[in-house]
DNA sequence: GTCTATAATGACGGAGTAGTCAGTTTCTAT
DNA sequence: ATAGAAACTGACTACTCCGTCATTATAGAC
């Protein structure tokens, strides 16, 4: 029989987790040894090793943790009536996450997973997985919009919401670059811009 | 006296910056020993340290030529007497980039310098001076447009900056994923949604 | 309390890497 | 030719780091 319950197992991988989210968010995915996040995590070397196969499964494990917090996010933000909020929502969403001193570890570990998805299959795969999914959704209400006639039906709606995401991507850029900017005045222009682009009442 | 021109000199630090370039394309930064490209390059170990003071500075190195070369490509655009064709110009620009095969290692490697550029100050501050000054050329053209009424005047013109080098920067994250993925109807679509939202003609 | 399986420990080995430097080659000036 | 300086070489060093494993600690069964 196990000596410790499965939560106690799984808050133990998550204080290993959350010592590895700090270590990479200061020093990156291989300045940080194993021996950094043991040291932050208050356990020891061998113990890393009953948890994770390796440093690049903590690197994957961190990266899954992630898109599966993200999808939980798009899926919530897509569940709205009228798809225009639904979009304004997504915004709106996004824009908290990147001001929220809370979650900039997890921007610029993100960061630094998106460089290393250029490499690392499973990361790869997981960010790629994450991009379309997110596009689908973003299609699924614009399509939404176009049938019930709130939005423009002359648009590409792929295309749109591959331009959305871009848009986020490069605002998580510029936020994990300089938390201090402030990104309000672009969010709101954006508001404005796909309220103009996508709206039918101009 | 030296014994080779300055020229060679030059011809031989770009053999190695190109090396390097192909390395940390295929490897990434971390991934990359000196090793790799000292083979890569033909030369001999040593001779690296001949050039460059040390690994990082060769990265470094890389940051700033990216950053020189990008400045004069924004000059470039930014020079055209129609406010909407510099725009637009500037948008066939980074489109042309971003689907050209040459162009896929600087891109890769452009990408891992973003990440990069979280902790190395140099790196650092050469992506925020590139954003910056594109920014203000962006911000300069606009203001022209605004001033001499082709394009609307309510619009925040840094916002609008700011929105369309994240687009971009976003685009680039893409292409650098996924080469092959066609992103031109998304260029296609930012062309109109700026012909809809800067310009006074509709 | 004792026994056993599970969990945790941390010192260590083996692999690999950045940078050096004593020696070699090559160029130029005379 | 030859000297001498500049350029280059590559074996080597000192160091770091990942992952292992023999050992120790601990929880629960009885």
């Amino acid at each position: 029989m196990p000596k410790i319950s499965a939560e106690q197992r799984e808050a133990r991988r998550e204080q290993i987790l959350a010592a590895a989210l700090s270590c990479f968010s200061r020093d990156g995915f291989h300045r940080t040894t194993t021996a950094d996040v043991v040291r932050e995590s208050g356990l020891s070397q061998g113990t890393l090793y009953l948890y994770f196969k390796s440093k690049d499964d903590l690197i994957a494990a961190l990266a899954d943790d992630r898109h599966q917090r993200e999808a939980a996010l798009n899926a919530l933000a897509e569940h709205q009536e009228d798809p225009l909020k639904s979009i304004h929502a997504l915004i709106r969403l996004y824009a908290g996450r990147l001001s929220d001193p809370a979650q900039t570890d997890s921007l610029r570990v993100g960061l630094q997973g998106w460089a290393e998805a250029l490499r690392n299959e499973r990361v790869r795969t997981g960010v790629l997985e994450g991009v379309s999914s997110a596009r689908s959704a973003l299609v699924r209400v614009i399509r939404r919009g176009q049938r019930t006639g709130v939005f423009k039906r002359g648009l590409d709606a792929t295309a749109m919401a591959q331009v959305l995401i871009a848009l986020f991507q490069g605002f998580v850029l510029q936020a994990a670059w300089e938390p201090r900017r402030d990104l309000e005045p672009c969010f709101k222009l954006v508001d404005d811009l796909v309220q103009d682009s996508l709206s039918c009442s101009r």
